[in-house]
DNA sequence: ATAATAGTGTCTTTCAGACAGTATAGT
DNA sequence: ACTATACTGTCTGAAAGACACTATTAT
């Protein structure tokens, strides 16, 4: 169709493909950073009870330059011939040896200045895996892939009003535990008020032992997660294919960070899931029946 | 803290910053993609109407290849000192000459053949601008810059239900019109029912002169935008500071494309906006009362 | 029997949707 | 007077939150 057209050079398209220079301009590199979150049961000493859940994020610890030693997000370069979500998949196979996991595109950071070796954009993806699915790989090997308990909380909140103006200013922990390991980033949330709508802005208040700018992305993905568990069927990624209503409930709270009342709780869930004529024959109890998930209607 | 550990070079962080080659893998280009939307009134002729509204965005006519002679989204690379957010504002201001107004983060496109030239990895911004602000610059200048009135609507869609497995295709189609210039894309969204949940792909049936992938980041934007709408507070960004509620309304109504009861709307606004004292006489009828946003409580 | 969980019924409040009604400037 | 819009009141049904109740297994 632009075959035939020119431009102000006299070219026609493919002549002036033909003659493009890429290497004209100074290029920052691209690299993608995942989010790979799973619910584990946290045992419990009582044999009657139930054993709690914990969320579970997957790190790295940096074996070279920069921040050697800290604890980062897996990732890593996309390649010249494959796409941003080719390049997640890769490293998500890489890192736990699962495929067909939910994996969605969270936020790129762009920075100039949040890797020191050069000018690193990262696309930071979110994947949600179920635990059972795992293979060992990066839960034991040695100690340079772990899996974190996760805990996010606002400790801190300050409002002021000030005649028309009105500033709220917010901290929260973000707390990475594993074994004896704890990592602890503070972060500060600003509410801006320029223009008419206010504008959230976030920053690194201490970046707790977390690598580069990775506290602020786990931040922004678990916020990602918490929204999205409320109005689709995220949850589900993150469960076996049979499994009791008290253990998806668990699995709602552990993302919330809150309780739920049971019969509300089924009832909103009663049509995204399926009744098996299964039972888990538990410790000490009733048994519960086992659901499967079921789409839609 | 990490000034005196070595790698397994031998090397601190000082000393493998200094011989660090950020040459030696090829990279990409990132640009940014500005979806720059207002609302403006369209006249009718009867003088006792009132105007209808348009949602409108603004596109560029490409005159270098590739795709020249095409309509495409503002936007240009990233420069290696300046942020995305700092890229996108400043294609902002010198597309419209605009400051302070509502951007926030779209969605990163990253198909390594999205352009001809080379690898261009785009980040693509979402901004909305009161129109009565608005700088003719864009509106007027020659025929290279334009606001196009836009609609995006489903206008097939299929479901198969063949035993376990769904599949749910959809087509929508994209019309930007300005004048008598019609560029009309066709996109595919396709369910795609592969691990547990269904992923929703969506492909460029028919360009229809729109350059680029630009067809495809419109339609994403346009989501985002009727998505935000109900649970945000973003209509704002384009109204003025003087405003109807039948006015507000009509915009809810042309992002959403769907019509909505006056007094269920007036409810749920309520406490978004503070009534003044100022009035909008019009022509033929009961004049109304003005109101601007009021945040929060 | 008892501990601990499984699972249900129902009250209240809130809110979205639908619709009918009254009010008022400008020609 | 009439037109087109401004603005309000209220009914309905759906859904969220709170809480009390019954049921069932392993030890």
């Amino acid at each position: 169709m632009n075959d035939k057209v020119r431009d102000r050079m006299g070219l026609t398209e493919e002549e002036f493909l033909a003659q493009y220079d890429p290497g004209k301009y100074e290029r920052p590199s691209v690299t993608v950073d995942m989010l790979i979150f799973t619910v584990t049961d946290v045992e419990s000493g009582n044999y009657r009870k139930l054993p709690e859940k914990a969320l579970k994020l997957l790190m790295i610890k940096r074996a070279e330059h920069p921040c050697i030693g800290q604890w980062a997000l897996p990732g890593g370069f996309v390649k010249m011939d494959e796409s941003l979500e080719e390049a997640a998949y890769r490293e998500l196979k890489e890192e736990t040896g699962i495929e067909n996991v939910y994996l969605e595109q969270l936020y790129t950071w762009g920075d100039p200045r949040r890797d020191p070796r050069t000018r690193v954009i990262s696309t930071s993806y979110l994947s949600l895996a179920d635990s059972s699915g795992l293979n060992i790989k990066a839960s034991d090997d040695a100690d340079d892939a772990c899996w974190f308990t996760v805990t996010y909380r606002v400790f801190r909140e300050q409002k002021t009003v000030d005649g028309e103006n009105r500033a709220i200013e917010r901290f929260s922990r973000l707390t990475l535990r594993h074994g004896n390991e704890t990592l602890s980033a503070v972060l500060r949330h600003t509410l801006i008020s320029e223009g008419k709508l206010g504008r959230w802005e976030t920053s690194i208040e201490d970046p707790g032992g977390i690598a580069f700018d990775h506290a602020r992305i786990i931040a922004y993905g678990i916020e990602r997660l918490r929204n999205k568990v409320e109005y689709t069927d995220i949850a589900f990624s993150l469960m076996p294919q049979y499994f009791t209503l008290t253990e998806l409930q668990q699995v709602y709270e552990v993302i919330l960070d809150k309780e739920l009342l049971k019969a509300n709780f089924r009832r909103k869930i009663a049509n995204r899931v399926k009744e098996t004529n299964r039972y888990k024959t538990a410790a000490g109890h009733r048994p519960s029946k086992l659901y499967t998930y079921c789409p839609e209607f």
